[in-house]
DNA sequence: CGGGCAATAGCAGCTTGCTGCCAACGATTG
DNA sequence: CAATCGTTGGCAGCAAGCTGCTATTGCCCG
C-alpha cells in the first residue's frame, strides 16, 4: 500500500504561490468546469488563468471549458467566453450544477476548488494518475453531455417565440403542413412562411437536419 | 499545508480485504459510476457489492448508479440492473464512456478503479472531503444529464445498422435524395426506400418528426 | 381621415419526396 | 440446369414542400 500526493492549499494567493507556474506551462491540455468564474475573488488572477493561454492555442494546445448558464448570466463573463471560443477554445454550457471548480492540466496535475468565499477556499491539488484519469473520465461524461456555447446561445434567440414554438411543436407532431396551418388558424402560406424562417435560424437545408439540430437542443421538450 | 487521506490498493482481494466493510456498513447514499459490471472479476464480488445494500434500501438508503449503454448488452448485467431498480436502486445509462468506476459511500469514503483487467487492477481509496465533495459534482452533472434507465429501454427499439447509419448521416447532413444516393453509389429508389424503412423505425410521419428522434436518440453523432 | 408599412393570404409554377409497378439481377436450392 | 426469392434500379403518377408574385388587411401615425 502506497500514498500518492495530495495536498491542500488554502487561499488562492497561496495556491498560486505554489501552483502558479503551472498555469504559465501549459502544454497539450487545459480543460476546467466550474459554475462560473467566481471561484477567482481578484480579476487578476481570472485574467492569468484565462489570458494566459490564449497564444499557446494557436499552438496546439487544447482548451476545454465547462460552465453552467450561470457564467452567462454575467455580461463580462459572457463576453470573455466567446473571445476564448473566438480564440479556438472549446466551451460549453452543461444545465447541471457545476460547485467545484475542477482544473485538469495535461493530464498530470488536478486542482480541486472547496466550496466558500472567493478568497478563503481551500484547493486540493494532486499528480495522482488514478485520480486525475477518474475525474478526467467524469469531466468528459459531462462534457459530451454538454451544449457547445455558440449552440446554447443560438438556443436563446428570442426568434423562438411563442409562434416559433408553436410551428415547431407541429413539426414535431408529423403534421402536413396544410394540417397544421389550419389547426394552427393561419394561412398554409403563412405556415411555410414561418417554417423557412426557422429552418434558416436552425441553419438547416432540409426539414430532416432541421429536426436533428432541434431534438439535439432540446427545442421541442 | 496539510496531506490527506489517499490510499492505493492493488487488486480487489486487497480492497475488500481492507475496505469491504464499507460496503456492508452503508447508512445514507452509495453512488456508482462504471462501463458496466466487468470491474469486478468475481461473481461473489459482484454479488456483494450489488446484494448487500438490497435490505438497506427499504431503510432509505439511497442508491444510484450509472452505466453506460454497453452494461445493457450484457443479458446477465442488463437483468441484474433491472433488478436492482426494481427495488428501489435508481439506475441511469450514460451515453459517454466511464473508464474508471468511481464508487462514494456517504459521501464519507471515495473509491476510484484504475483501467486493467479485471483482478489485477489498481483502486484508489480517499477519505478527502475535497476530492470526494469535487467528484461528486461531477457525478451529479453526469447523473442529470443521463437517461432513466427505463426510458432508456423504452426508446432503445431502433436497432441500426451501418446501412441505415450510412443513411441517417446523409439525411443530417441536409442533402437531397438524388444527392445523397449518387453520393452512395445506390438508385435514388434504393435510397429512398431505405429512407422509407428509417422512417418506418423511427415511427415517424415526417423528416422534420425522424429528424427530432433521431436527434433526441443522439443517433447523428 | 388618408398614407405608409408590414404581415397575411391566395395562386401558380417548380422542385423534391413517396410509392407502386415491373424487369433485371444475384444468390440459393433441389 | 431451372425455379425461387429477395434486392436493386428505372419509370411514372401523385403528394408535399418551396417560393415568387400580387392583392388584401390591419395597424400606426400625422
Amino acid at each position: 500500500m502506497s500514498n500518492d500526493q495530495v495536498i491542500t492549499v488554502r487561499g488562492e494567493n497561496e495556491l498560486f504561490a505554489r501552483a502558479g507556474h503551472l498555469f504559465a506551462d501549459v502544454r497539450t491540455e487545459f480543460v476546467c468546469a466550474a459554475t462560473d468564474m467566481n471561484t477567482w475573488s481578484q480579476p487578476h488572477a481570472r485574467a492569468a488563468i484565462a489570458d494566459r493561454m490564449r497564444p499557446a492555442i494557436t499552438s496546439g494546445l487544447v482548451v476545454r471549458k465547462l460552465y453552467t448558464p450561470v457564467a452567462l448570466a454575467d455580461a463580462e463573463q459572457r463576453r470573455h467566453l466567446l473571445d476564448v471560443a473566438a480564440v479556438g477554445a472549446h466551451v460549453r454550457i452543461c444545465r447541471a450544477g457545476l460547485p467545484h471548480e475542477t482544473i485538469i492540466i495535461d493530464r498530470r496535475v488536478m486542482i480541486l476548488a472547496g466550496v466558500g468565499v472567493p478568497g478563503d477556499r481551500e484547493f486540493t491539488v494532486t499528480t495522482s494518475p488514478a485520480l486525475i484519469d477518474g475525474v478526467h473520465a467524469l469531466f468528459q461524461a459531462g462534457w459530451e453531455a454538454a451544449v457547445a456555447l455558440g449552440d446554447y446561445l443560438r438556443q436563446d434567440l428570442p426568434q423562438i417565440g411563442p409562434d416559433g414554438k408553436a410551428i415547431l411543436q407541429a413539426l414535431g407532431a408529423g403534421l402536413t403542413d396544410e394540417v397544421a396551418a389550419r389547426r394552427m388558424g393561419i394561412s398554409l402560406r403563412t405556415y411555410r412562411r414561418r417554417v423557412a424562417e426557422l429552418m434558416k435560424l436552425l441553419e438547416s437545408d432540409s426539414r430532416f437536419q432541421a429536426g436533428v439540430r432541434a431534438g439535439e437542443l432540446g427545442l421541442t421538450s
